[in-house]
DNA sequence: TCTGGGGTCCTAGGACCC
DNA sequence: TCTGGGGTCCTAGGACCC
């Protein structure tokens, strides 16, 4: 058995513990840029605001019902997740870390202390509440598939209270029926179209539908696993997330540009700045990388017609997680891609290839001159622990622009305009009382 | 005027090898 | 006219997730 915690309207919980304020009123948290609505309260949701849409589509919206509206503030919620899924670990043996909001547990071998799978799950909602002031849902079904359809369900009947157990095959086809067949987890847009086309509208109908059916409709192997979920039988193992944090197995950093830019130095400023920020994530999963990506966009809602992005990637001759290193061959793919006289509005860095440290790998400073050799991983660890203590971009590579001449923002940085402090992590930002 | 960011897994097709 | 079969690796792209 699975059990699926899952926190309700995670940004906007995160923004409620430290504002009281703001409880029973509709809320929303916007993405970077500010650009689209990524979190909504349920007060929010019944205005009609939709997930994902662009703020200034429902700008007269949130100024008729004053919607209270927040910036993303990710070292606050990177925080509460922290919190809450530390508690979750030290409930069961096994947790695996889903996402920033959720977290499933295996409780296989814990049948004899669950005699009361519902309690159970209430204890964990209340305890989380307790500790963090995150309002969760729990679902509890014998796969991760039943386990998420289960929380769906939690979180929609509010006579359930928040949980949902699937713990006979008549509670699970009875759940089937009640879930339109494009909520259910791995059928998104295309397979809901293609299935309500083909008259199958509810979980129910795909779960009566035969593997071979599925593998040929639905992509192959990974229709035929969704369906056999669906009718009880496991196929997604429990991965469990050792030292609770996700090891990933590529790292990204892309942004939109606060306004267009054209000039070769502004976007090396940009391709710098994040190529350091996803070393820093690299280094700090103790992974090291070989194979690097950036591309670069223009304004896809504009005239350009597509594509509108160009990629460039390299392999470099060994793995490594020094940002010079890394800076160095991201420029380098920058010169190939960058076209004077284009206007860009987007850049991203991706890494791939990653490798946990201790794997026995070449010395890439060994192939390059000895201008060029960094003191490696010491200075990168005294670059990490620089920018922790004092702040990030405290010390990094000189191209990496973070502010324009005379302390004017750098030109791709985005608007923040409405954020919320980081009460929990940044010493200035504490919570103040009395 | 304004339109996010960061991931995973799978398949198909080409190059290449024995 | 005949002109194998199977395996691996790589890349691009699709679909999905939160």
């Amino acid at each position: 058995m699975f059990a699926l915690v899952d926190c309700n309207n995670f940004y906007v919980s995160c923004e409620r513990v430290f504002q009281p304020r703001l409880a029973n009123v509709p809320v929303v948290v916007l993405s970077n840029n500010d650009g689209c609505v990524v979190s909504r309260s349920a007060e929010a949701k019944a205005l009609g605001i939709r997930m994902g849409v662009p703020l200034f589509q429902v700008r007269p919206l949130i100024e008729q019902h004053k919607v209270q509206v927040f910036s993303s503030n990710y070292a606050l919620y990177g925080d509460m997740s922290y919190r809450v899924m530390s508690y979750l670990a030290s409930v069961v043996p096994e947790v695996e870390i889903y996402s920033i909001d959720e977290a499933f547990l295996g409780l296989h071998g814990m049948e004899r202390y669950l005699i009361q799978p519902e309690s159970f799950a209430q204890k964990v909602r209340k305890q989380v509440m307790r500790r963090t002031h995150i309002p969760t849902c729990v679902g509890i079904a014998p796969t991760k598939t039943l386990a998420k359809l289960a929380n769906y369900l939690a979180k929609k009947t509010v006579a359930f209270n928040g949980v949902v157990v699937l713990d006979s095959v008549e509670r699970q086809w009875w759940a089937l029926r009640q879930v339109p067949v494009e909520e259910v987890w791995g059928v998104g847009r295309q397979y809901g179209q293609k299935l309500r086309a083909m008259g199958l509208n509810t979980a129910a109908d795909l779960a009566g539908c035969s593997e071979a059916w599925a593998r040929k409709h639905m992509g192959g192997v990974v229709g035929a696993r969704l369906v056999r979920e669906l009718q009880g039988k496991p196929c997604h193992q429990l991965h469990p997330s050792e030292d609770g944090t996700l090891a990933r197995k590529s790292i990204a950093c892309t942004r939109s540009f606060g306004r267009p830019l054209s000039k070769f130095d502004d976007l090396l400023g940009a391709v710098a700045a994040f190529t350091s920020r996803a070393a820093e994530k690299l280094r700090a999963q103790d992974s090291t990388a070989y194979i690097i990506t950036v591309f670069i966009g223009q304004n896809r809602f504009g005239p350009t017609p597509p594509p509108y992005t160009h990629s460039a990637q390299i392999t470099l001759p060994a793995a490594t997680n020094s940002t010079p290193d890394l800076v160095r061959a991201a420029r380098a793919l920058l010169v190939r891609l960058w076209q004077p006289g284009l206007v860009y509005k987007k850049a991203g860095v991706i890494l791939d290839g990653l490798e946990g440290h201790g794997q026995p790998q070449l010395s890439l400073f060994e192939q390059l001159p000895e201008v060029q050799r960094p003191q490696s991983a010491a200075l990168m660890r005294k670059l990490d622990q620089l920018n922790s203590r004092f702040g990030p971009n405290c010390v990094r590579v000189a191209t990496a622009a973070v502010a324009g001449p005379k302390g004017t923002p750098a030109p791709w940085l985005g608007q923040k305009r409405l954020c919320s402090p980081e009460r929990t992590t940044s010493w200035h930002e504490l919570w103040e009382i009395g």
